[in-house]
DNA sequence: CAGTGGTCTAGACCACCAG
DNA sequence: TGGTGGTCTAGACCACTGG
């Protein structure tokens, strides 16, 4: 095995066990490179592995910091890095635009506190918006965001993609997107905007999105009505 | 900009526009560092963000080799590699052990030969089964594999993991996932097998994996109950 | 300012593949 | 065997950070 994979093995070890403590610095290249008596670009391929796992981040001029949510999540999905412009994976195309339903500030309740990590003090948006139905898979989308991360939102905005707003004009660098699957019955609202019945399935994806430093940035929940388009959205089997 | 991401771009373009023709291969890392005139290193760093991006794969002492399939799947999801074991993300997991309902060897209908790239006259390996339902969220399986990949495919393997039997036994490389989620309602055997009724909304994850050459090797679409149990699976929000 | 990580070089040795 | 990509080195310069 390749020097490198050992060291970031082991690297990778001592984080999970704790010896590298989360929110803190591992030692810098230089400390690392005589420690394994190998050169520092061996160590810096090393911590490239641990930086694509998601277990620490790096910045020029300060070192290397070993991440919180870390390797706990097991079931994160990366954000595809295409030419250097990070795109959400799912939810948050380039064309589709969003009639906005409602637009509302309200304080958290508990489980979205935990979810983003948030108090019960800090007021959040929530947006719900329906993606221009003229397609035949038109989306029930809800979005919540914290005010602190992006005071100046806007309607305008929030008919237009979100992922891109944040990432273009708040220069805001998603690092990952988590995303969960449930199958749900219809509800009241998926029936009026998605035009179906009680008794249709719904397709519901939750996407949490997360900073490079592992800060949940925003939640955006999506309904999807599969069947009662005639279409199987995403269907392939 | 740094040289390596600009050389990236520059070879992405080509691979794009056809300049570099796909299944054949890239000119040399030599060739390459005297066109751009830089170190073979940064040749090699330019190189990797292709591999990361699923465009190309590199054989030691063959070449760098375009892909087929290549930049087409957007939202493919990419298998998490940890610890140096490609595992599966979501529906084969470790510990979960599987009931074999059905074991046939059957010629693959056209929908199957064209996901698996293969023609009428190879047969697949089809198999239904039920993971161990002892847990609250039990899922329907049905496995999909051409009977050239693995040719003594056994019931006892299949009540395991199989994504582990390729990897560890039959040596093969996953190196990417694509899963399409739908929801659905409960049909006959999700009624039998699930213990839901026909109005029951159903999550419907088909998954196919690709080995490193972009071969689509195996087809796993999996049925999951969210709500009949009382516990919505893949519930986050 | 001193120290960090990011990039780059020129050269080296190795494992692997084809003929 | 000759050529490929994979790894590694020692040293260099740079952009960025904190004090």
């Amino acid at each position: 095995m390749s020097k490198y994979v050992e060291i970031a093995s082991t690297l990778r070890e001592r984080i999970i066990n704790g010896e590298y403590i989360a929110e803190s610095f591992l030692p810098y290249h230089k400390e690392l490179s005589k420690e394994f008596k190998v050169s520092r670009m061996t160590i810096q391929n090393a911590i490239h592995i641990l930086i694509s796992e998601g277990l620490v981040i790096t910045k020029r001029g300060l070192g290397t910091m070993v991440l919180k949510r870390s390797f706990i999540e097991e079931s994160i999905s990366r954000v595809a890095n295409w030419n250097n412009i990070t795109l959400s994976s799912i939810n948050d195309t380039n064309s589709s635009k969003f009639e906005v339903l409602s637009f509302d500030v309200q304080f958290p309740i508990l489980e979205i506190q935990n979810l983003l990590d948030i108090n019960e003090e800090e007021p959040v948006y929530e947006i719900l918006r329906l993606e221009d139905s003229s397609k035949l898979d038109s989306k029930l989308q809800r979005v919540i965001i914290p005010v602190k991360y992006t005071s100046n939102l806007t309607k305008t905005i929030m008919s237009d993609s979100l992922m891109r707003y944040l990432i273009d004009e708040m220069c805001y660098k998603i690092h990952c997107v988590k995303n969960t699957f449930t199958a749900i019955r219809a509800d009241e609202k998926d029936q009026k905007y998605l035009n179906c019945s009680s008794s249709d399935p719904i397709l519901k994806i939750d996407q949490v999105s997360y900073c490079e430093d592992g800060t949940p940035l925003f939640i955006l929940s999506s309904h999807i009505a599969c069947e009662s388009s005639g279409y199987n959205y995403f269907q392939l089997l």
